[in-house]
DNA sequence: TTCAATGCAAAAGTTTTGCACCTCT
DNA sequence: AGAGGTGCAAAACTTTTGCATTGAA
């Protein structure tokens, strides 16, 4: 993709096939997948590259906000290209973790900053449960 | 202590000095320790414990509810014996996680019920910043 | 041409497992 | 006595690192 090569160049980024290809598959699911999931579903087109590549590769990204990591208490992190602060599901029947947009988040932290002083830069909700398939 | 080992039984677990000494840690403790950090504050009075141990006992009390795993993005889990649903905060300067009580956070469960129809069972929030020694 | 990125293999770190022995009930 | 817990060592997993080679600018 043109546009995809065009924000890494923007990030200060080098471009490398590697690099798109990750970034591309991240904007292309919402399955939140982890490094061995890039790495599996990147195989078949991009035979030569390494696990090692898509871990570094989704530091980068992590450090110049092109993806978010996310821990669901599973072993691995999983990440999402979605950067913007939304909470997420996930179902504990089927596993699927989705995005969640609801508002009323931002007068949690304006309580959290009055009351306890504490400066919020970022937030993290998981909500675990149910989702409407499995019920 | 007395106690601990009433609530242990009344669990349905076998009262041994390893799970009461994990379960007093815990619960004398603010700073949500991690399993190497819990072996390493039992070791001069439980010089025989394992680390595999504190493993086994974390996961028997996870599922029984006596504790409560914590992932706050660190490559270790830590965890806390206050079980009620509470958000914590993480403080980018200092490491310090603590605990938070605030309200508001049912309404976002009741928003979610209705508009997606995904049924909460339980949730994690986690608020990362600066706290208010640090600021 | 130059510097950074890649890929491989090895290492590091956390957590789990198998099994012989011990200890609670 | 018997079921279950403990401790040790080894294994399993995820993630990181070092380094020679490759590739983007």
């Amino acid at each position: 993709m043109q546009e995809t090569a065009q924000i890494l160049r923007e990030k200060g980024l080098k471009v490398t096939p590697q690099r798109i290809a990750v970034y591309n598959m991240l904007l292309n699911t919402k399955e939140h997948p982890n490094a061995e999931t890039i790495y599996k579903a990147l195989q078949p087109t991009n035979p030569t590259m390494s696990l090692a590549t898509v871990y570094k590769t989704l530091d980068y990204f992590k450090q110049l906000h092109l993806v978010q990591e996310l821990n669901v208490g599973e072993p691995s992190s999983r990440y999402d290209a979605i950067v913007c602060c939304h909470p997420h599901t996930v179902c504990s029947c089927c596993g699927k973790v989705e995005d969640l947009f609801v508002e009323g988040m931002t007068e949690i932290h304006k309580k959290v900053e009055e009351e306890f002083h504490f400066h919020v830069d970022s937030e993290q909700l998981i909500l675990y449960g149910t989702c409407a398939r499995c019920q």
